[in-house]
DNA sequence: CATTAATAGTGAATGCGTTCACAAGAGTTT
DNA sequence: AAACTCTTGTGAACGCATTCACTATTAATG
């Protein structure tokens, strides 16, 4: 393997590799050929290669993939392997439910506090965590904790992301319907459920 | 403008342009120039008039867009001029978080139905709707709803679509991590938080 | 131990999407 | 009415991502 770029589309599909193949592990799977993935996750195992050929070789040639020492080396690029706490804001009824869902455990994510400005919710305990107030962001600092869930009302969200990045925050999951701006050094993924809603009537007609 | 095939790309960005033309005509703008759509979502000028290229000419050279007509025009692309009723199938958590959501109605999506197959949820009212058993999902066939959002277990996410589709629902919002078979004529739209949660961390680094 | 079957890895070809560079109006100023 | 400014619309160039076609390697089989 020479040096090449990684496509982002290839990062994108990285996290898939590794449910799948943590998925398939526990399914008593000790060896994956890349096919048995791509079969899976509803792709083609060409694409898969591919995607693996930019970190290296992962495999052996007429055997395939061995489960744990894949879901190993995808964690390992996806820094998943290292600090993976996160802070959710804004426990309304999508902060809540985020709170509440089991779906990030696969990947070791975990979160460790949660926030809101709202006085009547401060104090009370959600899932086996007080809510605090956004004031005490700075609390997370000798935690070291660097990604952020953002589940804000949108007027709030530039202001709350301003104070996450003030409090060392790296990372924002932006919930969000709005562009936030943050510094180069931060990095936002969006999700607007509404967006991909939105395209739904189009792929139907 | 001849003949080309609309990349899906185009499509996955259109529902942001029309969010950002209501959202300016709101502030009071009646007419829009690519660069004022481009500075409020933050991309280039000439990808938004590469895109509008794609369904013929909006604007006016020298002048800009007519907010209000771009908007029709939009809507009608992306087929949001007509039926935008669709059900939520499964009250959990997510479930209630997106029912309560505001961001649909930008759109003039509505969520018409709720269904769960758990009896100690059924009967009951959730913003305003009674949750029905998923038995009963047949009765929204006279109100030709097409779109349904799903949101219940993983293990049950194949079992429900095939009732979905039983049902004539074409077009599935679909919220569970795993990936559902649809036959073709049916769409499905997937929104998996914890993947993309899970790449924040590899851009971070 | 040669042959066959299986599977990873990869350079090259292809296809798709973005950006460039500029032409084509439309309004405004002198 | 000519010159200038603004902005859309678009063919062509470019760049990025996927797929193809093939090689390399391993295990199994006769």
């Amino acid at each position: 393997m020479r040096y090449h770029k990684i496509p982002d589309e290839t990062v994108k599909r990285l996290p898939r590799y590794l449910r799948a193949a943590v998925l398939l592990q526990r399914g008593g799977k000790k060896k994956l050929s890349s096919s048995e993935i791509a079969e899976f996750i509803g792709l083609n195992s060409t694409q898969i290669r591919k995607d693996f050929s930019y970190f290296g070789s992962f495999g052996t040639r007429g055997v395939g993939y061995d489960t744990q020492k894949l879901i190993k080396q995808i964690s390992k690029i996806l820094k998943l392997d290292g600090q993976r706490d996160a802070i959710l804001i804004g426990v309304g009824n999508l902060g809540s439910a985020i709170l509440a869902y089991e779906g990030f455990s696969i990947y070791g994510l975990l979160i460790k506090a949660v926030f809101d400005n709202n006085s009547k919710k401060t104090g009370k305990k959600l899932n086996g965590l007080v809510i605090e107030d956004i004031a005490k962001l700075k609390s997370i600092r000798p935690k070291k904790i660097k990604m952020a869930i953002l589940t804000v009302p949108s007027d709030q969200a530039q202001h709350v992301t301003d104070k996450l990045v003030d409090n060392n925050i790296r990372g924002i999951l932006n919930f969000t319907s709005c562009r936030i701006e943050v510094p180069r050094k931060v990095k936002v993924v969006s999700i607007d459920i509404a967006l991909d809603m939105a395209r739904l009537p189009y792929y139907m007609q």
